[in-house]
DNA sequence: TTGACACATAACCAAAAGGTGTTATATTCT
DNA sequence: AGAATATAACACCTTTTGGTTATGTGTCAA
């Protein structure tokens, strides 16, 4: 049975500086476990949990590689985060819309 | 001693799916804390406490008239939230090499 | 095959988040 | 003035989050 599409959702994943700083490094290469403890001042199990959250947000996958895990980026998911914001986006871009939007009819 | 002793991130105020849709209601039109608290199955005390976080991180801000507390929305510091995917963007809009092997299709 | 390495997992803890209800204060309407 | 309404402020409870240390498991290399 396919695991469930967001049982953590992606704005509590990306919600903490550290899971961001994460996504950051993995954007530049993939990297092992203990070379992205490396990075922060916190156990190496403390940066496990927050790496496991970012896999349940589908936000990262690691393959297993001798004896090291190698994690790597998945940005797919913050398409939804795009996309939530894209909603927002026209309040800012033209100041008039505040009174327009209220012709919308949302959701 | 300018900067508040916490300030509330965007990242974390868009976090809850409650904070979300008070946004969405206040996208919609201004209103008082009573009926924002209408559309929630939580206490109003619950919503307030929703409601400062989302001010103390300048998404929203309130008035009073008369007796009663209008909210409304202020988009601006989404900017922050945009700007950081727009960083990620380039990932799945682009096909940068570093993520080839990412082949999945988008629901 | 023994020992060091890389990681996972479990047990535990403190602090923050998210909720409740009650009381207090300010405003409006008779 | 007094009653009703809207919100603020306070105290308290429970769950989640983010961290720790200790221990276990699999892998590589001498």
């Amino acid at each position: 049975m396919a695991a469930p599409a967001e049982k953590h959702d992606v704005f509590k994943a990306i919600a903490d500086p550290t899971r961001r700083e994460v996504l950051r490094l993995l954007s530049e290469s993939e990297r092992p476990i203990s070379e992205i403890a490396d990075h922060f001042d916190m156990s190496r199990t403390a940066v496990t949990k927050h790496l496991n959250i970012l896999k349940e947000a589908e936000l990262i996958s690691g393959r297993k590689e001798g004896r090291e895990k190698i994690y790597q980026l998945h940005p797919e998911p913050l398409t939804e985060v795009k996309q939530w914001l894209s909603y927002y986006e026209r309040f800012w871009e033209n100041k008039l819309s505040m009174l327009k939007h209220l012709v919308e009819d949302e959701k």
